[in-house]
DNA sequence: TTTAAATGATAGTAATACTATTATAAATAA
DNA sequence: TTATTTATAATAGTATTACTATCATTTAAA
């Protein structure tokens, strides 16, 4: 049984749903590819058109321009992200051992899961890492909040926060908290492989070290330790 | 007397240093006032141009581009950073106390200290925390880094880092925390301001309630609370 | 089999991101 | 003081980016 995981997307992210044509689907696909090899910056839809094999125009009439396609992705990602977390976090009562998973997920490199989807999720990781926040860092942040376009981040925060708050009730910033440590497992990792010097881990890289340093700040905090 | 600090940049940042010349000096005000106003993206040299009174071709004699522009204004806002943080913090000699301030600093936006120089310190910092991190999310990260394009960030980062370890010899992760704390300093207060449900901070949008937030992270993972 | 939906092919425009050249004004050194 | 360097202004031009529009053709659904 092949079972193809469909996200539901926010319809105002895009003009024709990528996710059911072929054209759309290969735009995801090639689109996660390029942005990964190019980076955001040097990314343009003429390239990514010629990737596919197709034209410039074929592509504007999926996205708007190159900004909505990133949103699109990282929405992708964190409603993916939260189906995962839920998925293994699902039989699992204690609170705390829940986050220590939570944690883990956050900060580990996932695998591809080639017959998942169209989207390479290993790939679409190290995006959100060194582009996602590029995602609402603009001026148009308030517009694109007003569309819900972070919706999916705002629910998984809110998810985390939640078994934060679960763990210690008495702990004043679960939300904050929440997204600090979101943050961090991409931040810490791209500072691990790019400017060493701003983390601990830069002799091992060793994801590992990452989650050892996120759950002390967790649960140091929650006094739980 | 009127004391201008003038900070020493890495001579890669400019063509041309904008430090000693009028229109220099000029490409620095109205550069943080553009950026602060039109966000980096739609930020243009042509636009910086027409504020200013000069020519396109006239910015470019000081800046390759409007990324290098970025990278100077984000390595000039650290290297002053630094300064502001010896000189209220040098007369402290409690490690705690010491680290107290500086979140307090890291924290708080700048009154604007008009004789200090040409570049507004209130925008600029305002700059940082929506832009700031465009500066090192590239591709190209590891080349600026090997030209010493993000020295002053991580000068601070080691000194916070060393502070750190100054009141808890025993702490593992003291420079990860110390990038988590310059980091979060101003990622809360972006998500305060504009993605409100990320903070426990969306309804009184003080910048005290995230000072309190790094203090709780900070001492109860050293353990000094 | 008809019809609609999706794609391909082509063209064109305005703005962006530059580079080059030449003239002129202002500051500095001889 | 003049000579000369330095900074700036004025103008022009190119390649790429970021789109929009139109029409023909293929593919899929009714």
């Amino acid at each position: 049984m092949k079972l193809q995981l469909e996200i539901k997307m926010n319809e105002a992210l895009f003009i024709r749903n990528p996710q059911s044509t072929e054209l759309g689907k290969n735009i995801l696909k090639h689109g996660v590819q390029l942005i990964y090899k190019a980076g955001f910056e040097t990314f343009t839809f003429k390239k990514l058109a010629e990737d596919i094999g197709t034209t410039e125009a074929g592509i504007y009439r999926y996205f708007e321009n190159k900004h909505k396609l990133l949103v699109y992705l990282t929405a992708w990602y964190w409603g993916w992200l939260e189906f995962q977390i839920s998925f293994h976090t699902n039989n699992i009562k204690d609170p705390t051992v829940k986050l220590k998973r939570i944690i883990k997920i956050l900060a580990t490199a996932v695998e591809d899961n080639e017959q998942t989807s169209y989207i390479n999720e290993s790939l679409l990781h190290q995006i959100i890492i060194a582009e996602g926040s590029k995602a609402y860092l603009t001026k148009q942040v308030g517009e694109d909040n007003k569309q819900q376009f972070f919706k999916p981040y705002k629910d998984l925060c809110a998810l985390i926060g939640n078994f934060i708050s679960e763990c210690s009730p008495k702990y004043k910033y679960p939300k904050s908290l929440a997204s600090t440590i979101i943050e961090m497992a991409h931040f810490q990792n791209f500072f691990m492989n790019n400017l060493p010097s701003l983390t601990d881990f830069g002799k091992t890289k060793e994801e590992s070290e990452i989650i050892s340093f996120l759950n002390d700040l967790v649960f140091t905090s929650l006094k739980k330790v």
